[in-house]
DNA sequence: TTTCTAACA
DNA sequence: TGTTAGCA
């Protein structure tokens, strides 16, 4: 059994996670409804989450303190999930590739001012004038 | 005691 | 999101 394996065990409850994330547990089945975690359940039907779960809930919620709605934060975590599989056979990042994350990140940020992982590169040229 | 689902003064 | 109701 390997770490990667060990990580995706269901193991918490969902009180557990609460203290673990700072989120409550009204939030916590909020983003499950919305399939930003997919904890596994017990026979009694609890929830059950793994480190992976967790780590998740805790990205998530960063995420939402940056601003973003729920549909910001699916598709920030898609763009995420899509780059991971995509880093194990290419690990540098074609243009075609910047070019759609710099899309995302002006469509998450209207009017983006603030932080943004393009600051100071082209993304100006894409601001209104 | 804790968690679950559903619903809303 | 909080909170409450009624179960398991």
């Amino acid at each position: 059994m390997d770490l990667e394996s060990r990580k995706q065990l269901p193991l918490f409850s969902i009180g557990i996670v609460e203290k673990l994330t700072g989120l409550s547990a009204r939030q916590i089945r909020y983003y499950e409804q919305h399939e930003l975690v997919k904890p596994a359940r017990s026979a009694g039907n609890q929830r059950l989450f793994s480190f992976v779960d967790v780590e998740r809930l805790i990205q998530v919620s960063a995420l939402l303190d940056e601003g973003l709605n729920m549909e910001g934060v699916k598709a920030r975590m898609k763009r995420l999930v899509a780059n991971e599989t995509q880093d194990k056979k290419q690990s540098e990042p074609t243009d075609q590739q910047v070019f759609e994350r710099m899309r995302q990140e002006m469509l998450e940020h209207p009017g983006g001012s603030g932080s943004s992982e393009f600051q100071g590169d082209l993304f100006r040229f894409y601001r209104k004038r």
